[in-house]
DNA sequence: TTCATAATGCAACATTGTAGCGTTAACTGT
DNA sequence: ACAGTTAACGCTACAATGTTGCATTATGAA
């Protein structure tokens, strides 16, 4: 779908796995989302795409997909897990919570790259910062409607 | 249990709760502990000490303790929550996750006090700092044992 | 002691995710 | 183009964590 960028087909391939119908959606899914996706979401988006799809298959596609390093995925505060595209190589960055439509953002501005002090006799693999608050677009609708669409 | 901290019974007196079996209980338990345990690891301390409960009581006994603060409420990466006691006025300090025994631990020391530059548009609520590695004791045991205690 | 009701205990249900396993279809090699 | 191998699918069952409804109990107050 994307125009220079590797097709998602081409991506599945170039990491060793089979295309199929669902994997190929899941990743334009992503990849046309501007935030992370949970699997309902995904599943959700698949529907409206008319893409068939299991349940199973779509979790274990999402799961490829993060092992292989195309995906990533994000804990949610409501214990459901966010998939996202994997935008730059690394994927390191804070990502934003919102209270009130309850999507994940990634702050791919925010590195969490201050030292940290910790008490001895840690050690530290990878930290995660995780911002809480309310996002811009329901920032905008704050004071009219009182709950959007998302979830909690 | 504490020698000149309130009881666990006046705690929950002072915030207009009814003092119970199951609320006393899980209180000293997790005031017990020197990392927040999830709801499973209460029931079983409460079994330990011969503490009939029921496993719907304790959920809401732990819910009831964090909505009133005497207690707070960390995200486990195995989606399970953690329930500390607080023991600082305003709980606001990073957390550690072993990711060998998959406990979590208090980092009082560090807190996520650092001016975040977010992109523009967002409402900042509140900064959570979550570390991921190995813990101490865990460090010690990584040359013998290959799963020591804990899930995940 | 009595009384109002907060809190309990139990059963049923919801959500998110996994495991097993027979079947299908994507790739490989010819 | 065809056949064979096996990765991936699709289905059913199950697990873990937590929630809801409601009748019953027992805490704290009068
Ligand atoms: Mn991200
Ligand atoms: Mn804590
Ligand atoms: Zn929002
Ligand atoms: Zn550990």
């Amino acid at each position: 779908m994307s125009s220079q960028s590797p097709t998602a087909a081409d991506l599945i391939a170039n990491h060793g796995g089979r295309v199929t119908r669902t994997r190929v959606a899941v990743v334009d899914a992503l990849d046309a989302s501007d935030h992370p996706l949970t699997h309902d979401e995904v599943a959700a988006n698949l529907s409206e795409a008319d893409v068939p799809h299991d349940r199973v298959t779509l979790y274990r596609a999402l799961d490829w997909l993060v092992d292989k390093g195309i995906a990533h995925r994000v804990a949610g505060s409501d214990r459901a897990w966010r998939y996202g595209i994997v935008r730059e190589a690394p994927h390191q960055h804070a990502h934003f919570h919102c209270s009130r439509c309850g999507n994940v953002f990634c702050l791919e501005q925010v590195q969490p790259a201050f030292a940290i002090a910790l008490p001895g006799g840690y050690q530290l693999d990878r930290a995660e910062l995780i911002l809480h608050g309310v996002c811009p677009s329901c920032l905008l609708t704050v004071h009219a409607e009182p709950t959007p669409p998302g979830p909690r």
